[in-house]
DNA sequence: TCTGGGGTCCTAGGACCC
DNA sequence: TCTGGGGTCCTAGGACCC
């Protein structure tokens, strides 16, 4: 429920603040449990991972002793309670997880089994015995307008033909609902997630009707994003802004760039003119700039690039050269200028795979941007 | 109808290229 | 300059997940 509203109706609640650094430490050592048992391990959230243990039954036992040992030990050595749930797919093992969990009740708590096994047999009625709420990919919005075909559990769903889902739902969304309501499931456990976006968001006491403001905000924003994208070794091509107006309508502004990016003033400067297009008048509940289209340092052009666009800043071309010197570059812009006359402003955004190293190992404050 | 700060994936339409 | 098909990329928005 909304704070606010917990808020009007228990006065005397305890509101505590979350600790996410915290809660960062304790997802590393629980991963650090889990590669004692398996190496492949998809972590989902903070709080939540899935583990393909079919390798470790010689060392560690059965699923159901696995299960067992893993919550023995997160509660021994974290402190924490856990559910686990066991299924030949991921689709048996998530809801197997969430129906081993405690349910809450009036009169407190009711404790849950903490460890669910389903085996292969019984995997069809286990799945056909849910709420289509309960699979993965079904929010509220699905769940509405599948109640609207007379659609509420999972066994009327597997009666519905593919082609109707897929027509309702479109192609990937149909075409996952008629799988999972037959039991098909073949997603693999990916142990390698690298991160798509890297972005930061605020939701502000009050409404911020001051588009300087928010100018100023969305730069402590790309100072925070690139920063995070540097610790995490890469660089990106599309800048992001999120706003989200006080009547709650939201909207999204993005752009992107002919080199990928990695500097805040450059994070800066793109949100800054994608928040041109923002009415400030309407008041802003909240904002979020983030960059996306993210790829390793490691594969980023290993070499300075210029970029040419017209006044408005959108880049019309580019080239790329090596640049060793200053005095090289400078070359090498005027050849630009005389090759595209006045369309050549010759902004220079050099974000290399060097330049990203430079900084990554803080031997580079700030990498210049000049016209 | 979202509290909050992260994210992911999909879709549709348009621009552009060959 | 047009025709047509095929494809990619970009942008915006929506739905979903924890």
């Amino acid at each position: 429920m909304p704070t606010a509203h917990a808020r009007q109706i228990c006065p005397k609640a305890v509101f505590l603040s979350p600790n996410f650094s915290l809660y960062h430490s304790f997802h590393d050592r629980l991963i650090e449990i889990f590669e004692s048992i398996t190496p492949l391990i998809e972590p989902v959230a903070l709080d939540e991972a899935f583990l393909d243990v079919s390798g470790a039954h010689g060392v560690w036992g059965s699923s159901r002793e696995i299960a067992l040992s893993l919550r023995r030990r997160v509660k021994d050595e974290l402190g924490l309670s856990c559910s686990v749930g066991v299924g030949r797919t991921k689709l048996v093992a998530k809801l197997a997880s969430k129906a081993a969990k405690p349910l809450p009740s009036v009169d407190g708590p009711h404790s849950g089994t903490g460890v669910l096994v389903i085996e292969t047999k019984d995997e069809l009625s286990f799945i056909r015995g849910h709420l289509v709420r309960a699979l993965p990919g079904v929010g509220p919005r699905t769940e509405e307008r599948l109640g609207r075909l007379g659609i509420t559990r999972v066994v009327d769903l597997a009666q519905i033909p593919r082609s109707t889902l897929v027509a309702h739902f479109g192609r990937a969304q149909g075409h996952l609902l008629c799988e999972l309501a037959s039991g098909l499931d073949e997603r693999p456990v990916v142990v390698e997630r690298a991160a798509r976006s890297i972005g930061h968001e605020e939701t502000f006491d009050a409404d911020e009707f001051d588009s300087g403001a928010l100018l100023s905000r969305a730069k402590a924003m790309a100072v925070s994003v690139a920063t995070r994208c540097r610790e995490a070794r890469c660089v990106g091509r599309t800048v992001a802004i999120k706003v989200r107006y006080g009547d709650f309508s939201n909207v999204t502004r993005s752009k992107t760039t002919g080199a990928p990016i990695t500097m805040a003033a450059e994070i800066a400067d793109i949100a800054g003119v994608l928040l041109e297009e923002i009415d400030a008048d309407r008041g802003v509940r909240l904002l979020g700039v983030s960059l996306s289209g993210l790829l390793p340092t490691e594969e980023a052009p290993a070499h300075q690039l210029l970029l040419f666009g017209s006044e408005e800043s959108s880049v019309r071309g580019s080239r790329s050269t090596e640049v060793k010197s200053r005095e090289e570059l400078e070359e090498t812009a005027d050849e630009i200028r005389r090759r595209f006359g006045k369309h050549a402003i010759g902004s220079l955004a050099n974000i290399t795979r060097d330049a990203a190293r430079a900084k990554t190992e803080g031997t580079l404050a700030r990498v210049d941007k000049e016209p």
